[in-house]
DNA sequence: TAAATATAAGACTAGTAACATCTTGTTTGT
DNA sequence: ACAAACAAGATGTTACTAGTCTTATATTTA
């Protein structure tokens, strides 16, 4: 019942580039150094946040990651659905099939609204908001400060 | 980020159980065909959950599980938890030392508000009522159960 | 008290997912 | 051309999931 490290740290990946702005490309190293992320995982996790339309991949030299869309419009729910998938809570949402009596059943009802406001919680915080908060980034600042 | 086939089974258990009253003593085999679940894998999840003093166990002949106490004091989220231990959603308030800036951090605040609305969900909702619902159990024609 | 009935509890296993790292290939700027 | 930077598949380790199997222990009843 848990975000997996992908998740937490495609969150990190995409709350420090929002504190970085939507125009500027950032070196995936210095994602990776700046947020404690490790390197080559970083490449998977950001290869998915691509995928998913949240950010851009530039190749090459001067490449590296940007934002696809500005802060305001990404949700830390898109974020973490992109790596995770969408969230169920428990077996029987996911696959009916796998209950006897899906849909009819109580316990059923109640994991349906919890799924429902969980997902609510987390679509209603965009990183625009997040990226504002003192202390989103780790102490060290590496790249001097917010812009 | 979803609940385990144990957790759904102590459920599935526990509603059992509670259709059934306080005072009844139910044989663990019928618990098990009944609600569609392994017979062995009941027995390891029954342990826990009396470990929890949700249910109470005898053994020998007559024996079988009963429930602690009454259906209107347990909740789901006590059961859920004390399956798959307490819920916390994300590393980063399981582990405060997982995170870099544990506390300070926006991203951190959300997840908490995230797991404490989805605690008081589950811990909203209790067995009498969740028994009482149409179609708790399954269609009673089921005698294919597995072996 | 012996037999039958039931659960207790640890060992064991197959399969899957998590969490990476390594290697080789491709793209891009200078 | 060459170096910087990411892409993508292969590989590896560890832990967890979802069980099953076996032996032991407790309880009722004939």
């Amino acid at each position: 019942m848990k975000l997996t490290r992908a998740g937490e740290y495609a969150v990190r990946c995409v709350l420090f580039m929002a504190t970085r702005g939507m125009d500027e490309t950032v070196n995936r190293r210095e994602v990776a150094e700046a947020m404690d992320i490790p390197f080559q995982f970083l490449g998977k996790v950001a290869q998915q946040l691509a995928r998913a339309g949240i950010i851009e991949i530039r190749q090459g030299a001067k490449g590296g990651l940007r934002l696809a869309s500005p802060p305001e419009e990404i949700s830390l729910l898109r974020v973490v659905e992109a790596i995770d998938g969408e969230i169920f809570l428990n077996d029987c949402l996911l696959r009916p099939d796998s209950c006897v009596r899906t849909g009819t059943c109580g316990v059923h009802k109640v994991w349906a609204k919890a799924r429902r406001r969980l997902r609510e919680t987390l679509e209603g915080v965009t990183f625009d908001v997040l990226a504002e908060e003192e202390g989103c980034l780790p102490p060290k600042d590496i790249g001097s400060g917010r812009k």
